[in-house]
DNA sequence: GTAGATGTTCCGTATTTCGGAACATAATTC
DNA sequence: GAATTATGTTCCGAAATACGGAACATCTAC
């Protein structure tokens, strides 16, 4: 399955890239021959996955588009929580967003942001760790087997290993519902999360998340049951929407 | 380049079924054999362009999303376009969107729909027809070459053929600078739509649309000069940009 | 419990993919 | 303007990979 491999390959430097690459470029960035590269693209190209520019260059294309926002439709978690979004982002006027498990990884699925200068700002498909925010706190209390913990790194002095989180906070979040992290991921960021669950499982989080010196400890009472109501408005959607 | 191009197929056909499937509906979908399917599923799902589900199905998966929402974040076009839209939406109360060529093909980069209850509803990513649509007139009017001409089905009875646009609405189009439907593509559906120009060449479209009853003709003169203003606006946005 | 449906694994063989080289085009240097 | 360099595109003999039928594992229906 090499071929498939590097095609996939192809399409993903394509996307870290950024900016519209060559045969060359992307033969020397994956370790491959420009020929392979080109005849790897041809079919990418035919069918609208990869663009060709009229200067030989390459970029991701529009089928990207389609297929990824097919994805987002159909979750009935993201269609349920889309109005939820919107209200608690203006009511709290702080970034709010979703996220879910898949593979063992968390990734957000949707978000409304803040209107701040100063803002937090994550991206739809994009993965944050288990062990350093709200949310993945939230995974580790309540369903640790959804989440890997391969890769536990030290974000900032405040970052807690999994095996400190075990049990003086994760029983804390079980006990109250909802959790907290206070720059254990980036220093300044502040959030604070809610589980989401369907048929008695947990199936995603709600998190809301912005600088410190705006979400101060002070407010964590507030915060913590705009995020927990938040959740459960999208439960409630999600039950009335499996009718 | 079969063993890609199957890849492809099964991730085209995973998009359109909309619901999760397995291998044996995927192969009699696209007469292949379960294990060929399965086979190329795999790498798929390793790297996250497939989701398995614990009953065996597959369906799209996040790495879609990454990539597609990738897409718009760095066209230009679309970022230039985003508080336009979102203005003129707001101000027309109608659905706006935008559009570009794209191999021979027109298609939606974004949108904001109107509130009313009946909408016109574009899905972004997805393709508009040439010769029924205002955007589609526009490109047939001021850059013909950029689109394929190739399909021209009549869709409802006030659609045109290609050969019957070809001096009386285009000069009209290229004289007043902005393009109509009305109901050419969908019955009861009507658009606007104006030229977006960066350096002298047309990069896209702007258009708002909606049903028929909403946008009448004796209102023609003033949605017309919204569209172009909106157009106008986000050129604007495009030469700042381009600095 | 049996039969049928469906996802997963395996391996000899046919098919496909590979990549160096040639070619075509564009850009840079003198 | 000519020569050189850089880069995208095409070609084809040989090596590598993908194929798919069959076996296997698991689940569902009667």
């Amino acid at each position: 399955m090499a071929s498939l491999e590097r095609a996939l390959d192809v399409l993903a430097h394509l996307h870290e890239f950024g900016d519209a690459a060559g045969v060359t470029q992307i033969g020397r960035a994956l370790d491959l021959p420009k020929s392979t590269v080109h005849r790897l693209l041809v079919p990418l190209v035919d069918r609208g996955w990869v663009e060709r520019r009229e200067d030989g260059r390459y970029r991701p294309g529009m089928m990207l588009v389609s297929l990824g926002l097919g994805v987002l439709e159909r979750e009935p978690l993201v269609v349920a929580a889309q109005p939820v979004l919107e209200s608690t982002a203006q009511r709290v006027e702080q970034t709010v967003f979703l996220a879910t498990a898949r593979a063992g990884r968390i990734l957000v699925l949707d978000k409304r942001e803040g209107t701040g200068f100063l803002r937090a700002s994550p991206r739809i498909g994009a993965e944050i760790p288990s062990h350093a925010t709200a949310i993945g706190k939230l995974y580790l209390a309540f369903a640790p087997q959804l989440v890997s913990s391969a890769s536990a790194p030290r974000f900032t002095a405040a970052t807690s290993s999994i095996e400190e989180l075990q049990n003086a906070e994760l029983s804390l979040i079980q006990t109250r519902g909802w959790a907290t992290n206070r720059e254990e991921w980036i220093s300044g960021l502040v959030g604070f999360a809610a589980p989401i669950r369907f048929d008695d499982r947990l199936v995603g989080a709600l998190a809301m998340a912005g600088p410190a010196s705006q979400l101060p400890a002070t407010d964590a009472a507030r915060l913590s049951s705009e995020v927990v109501g938040a959740a459960h408005a999208i439960e409630a959607r999600l039950k009335r929407g499996s009718k």
